[in-house]
DNA sequence: AAGCTGTTTTGATACATATCAAAAGATAAT
DNA sequence: ATTATCTTTTGATATGTATCAAAACAGCTT
């Protein structure tokens, strides 16, 4: 027996994603597991260099990546890029769209991607009603205030090797948790992005690159 | 009529509070109102260099800032400090303590404070309770990653005036929509921890200050 | 008021990273 | 294959900020 689908819009349940651990590692029954696909409403594709969402559009949904690698970053008025994170699959983006109904940074994948749309609506009422999910959503939220907080301390007080190294060995770190090679990565990412989000030029990256081989 | 009072123990109502604007920015019903005063359980004094909490402790409860200034900040192992935010009335901190049930900073006491304890628990609770707190919890968070975004592209790409320029005059902002003076702020934090929060030196923040006189 | 202690300012110099420039490598198109 | 385009590496130099040091200043204590 086969199923038939519509790439963009189908309708899938967290309940058999294999990314349940990292996306929403949650212990529920099978009843209670039922309801919680409800926050998926659909699923969509984003080819590699496109935007998922951009800084002032209205914010609607979280998304949660399937697969692929993204990069959301935060322009001065100038047009000065700084890349603000890099997920991969598993984890969540869009929370700072919350605060004002609107996104505040570009989400761009830096390969073919699919994300979970999460109807943030849905998110809201769920968690009314599943203790254990509001949780859950509170978690994410502060570790990503946490996980920014490093950043500063990265950018504000480590010199570029040291940044660098912090980066790789983070990237490492989490690739490892989702079944990658620890000993090769694959960096989807320029120098210049790495450069932007470790407040360095790619030069400096590159020199870095360097000293360490 | 005068009401008994114990300093540290008092029982307070956000119903009566001058910052609630700020603090709760919630439009409710009387019925609710009072439903709404369980979040904050007690109130507490930190006395100038004093710490609210301290990385590692145990996660209990968030903290609104009555009165006084507070530093949030984060440690190298090697024991270099990064400020990581300046918080005044009306601010919620605490945040980073969700995701692992334990702080991630040190939060200190930049003069005489007092906070609203809020165990995190009661705020779980009524925010099921009333999609309005609900939601209102959920934007502070998300303004904080926002904010922490904007750091990451203060400390990332711009030089050291700019740094300060753009410091000062996110303080005053917040200042002065708090009542206080546009034109002369009394600064709570020494150069070194305005240097700590922006990345550079004590030097660099004072020959900035006497650039701009 | 005098002395002590910690903070801020200012100066001289050192150093890490940015900038400018060009070569070397990739990747895609004709 | 060959050319064109973009990314990365490497080199030479410039520059902003850190570092080291000392003086000026402010706040306390006696």
């Amino acid at each position: 027996m086969t199923i038939a689908t519509t790439p963009e819009t189908i309708k899938v349940a967290c309940s058999s994603c294999n990314l349940r651990e990292l996306c929403m590692p949650i212990s529920f029954g099978t009843d209670d597991m039922k309801r919680l696909d409800e926050v998926v409403a659909t699923r969509h594709h984003v080819k590699q260099g496109e935007l998922l969402f951009r800084d002032g559009e209205p914010f609607k949904s979280l998304f949660a990546i399937r697969t692929g690698f993204f990069k959301t970053s935060v322009s001065t008025p100038e047009g000065h890029e700084q890349v603000t994170g890099f997920q991969m699959a598993g984890e969540i983006i869009g929370l700072d769209g919350i605060v004002n109904d609107q996104h505040s940074c570009n989400a761009m994948a830096l390969e073919d991607a699919e994300v979970c749309v999460m109807p943030f609506a849905n998110v809201e009422e769920l968690s009314r009603e599943f203790p254990v999910l509001q949780r859950h959503v509170h978690k994410i939220m502060s570790r990503e205030i946490v996980r920014e907080n490093s950043m500063m301390l990265l950018i504000g007080n480590m010199r570029s090797e040291e940044r660098l190294a912090a980066f790789l060995l983070n990237l490492v770190q989490r690739l490892h948790a989702r079944g990658f090679s620890q000993s090769e990565i694959v960096l989807r990412m320029s120098r210049e992005e790495i450069g932007s989000y470790l407040g360095m030029k790619l030069e400096t990256v590159s020199r870095a690159f360097s000293k360490f081989s």
